[in-house]
DNA sequence: GATTTATAGTTGACTACTCAAGTATTAATC
DNA sequence: GATTAATACTTGAGTAGTCAACTATAAATC
């Protein structure tokens, strides 16, 4: 396959190794009745004051528009994975948290997860994983 | 926000990392009226022999699964950018063609790509994105 | 050469989003 | 303090895929 540039070798590249990266991940969490998308917002509730976030954070911080937050919040709640609570001082907000139940579903699939990051990376040394992290990092 | 393991964390970060390119790049070639995708396609399809591929070829070099592309090649068809052939020898087979219109539209998009491609990655010297290249490449 | 198995592709039903427009509320401005 | 602008979120309609089941054809086996 020839390309123009290098940047454009790149691009092309990462999105495939992506798109395989994440259909990997995703098969590994479907034995928890999760997807990627949401282990990434249970871990980063997890790892937030009060396990609570604002649907706008966890939007960014997991790459996705508002509304994709709102239809992927609404069955995890179904499911008593998180709880809707609502901030007294903005009655625009309506908050996120994570429940008992989702904590406990996020340590076991994080066992998978782990897993699964492990062995898709295992042709890495610790430093080799660092540098390709403070690189794609700069993107 | 914590993570367990550099390998975990790579994972995440390429994740968010990806969409966000692929969504910068979609923006871009919009302006053709095509997405990342069907660039994609139209870049393999124009660097075959022939510049015709199998459509099963097609799903695996652009990391989609066989009914992805026909869905994907119907619109594309419709709109002239590919013509379907049949392959004598293997009546089974539907064979996917770049037309002229096909290359023109493709060369006129890849000036946008290239752009959009270099100012994503301005940041990285030649042997920096040579490095990232041989890394992620790996994986 | 009939049957069984494998391959190529399509289709229906579904998921996981997106954007644009809307509602409700809060903050800023006059 | 009324109006305007901004923010937080939801909803309807659409896109870009997925998987499982299907059809058609070709190849392998008996």
């Amino acid at each position: 396959m020839s390309y123009s540039s290098l940047e454009s070798k790149f691009i092309f590249e990462n999105a495939l190794i992506s798109s395989r990266i994440s259909k990997t991940v995703d098969n590994q969490l479907s034995v928890h009745g999760i997807s990627f998308t949401e282990y990434m917002i249970m871990h980063n509730l997890n790892a937030s004051a009060l396990r609570t976030m604002r649907r706008i954070e966890i939007a960014q911080c997991v790459g996705i528009s508002a509304s994709g937050v709102t239809r992927l919040i609404a069955p995890m709640e179904k499911n008593g994975i998180v709880e809707k609570e609502s901030n007294p001082r903005d009655a625009r907000q309506s908050l996120v948290k994570l429940s008992k139940v989702g904590e406990r579903l996020y340590e076991e699939a994080s066992v998978s997860y782990e897993f699964c990051c492990k062995s898709l990376l295992k042709v890495f040394s610790n430093n080799q994983l660092e540098k390709l992290i403070e690189l794609s990092g700069r993107i």
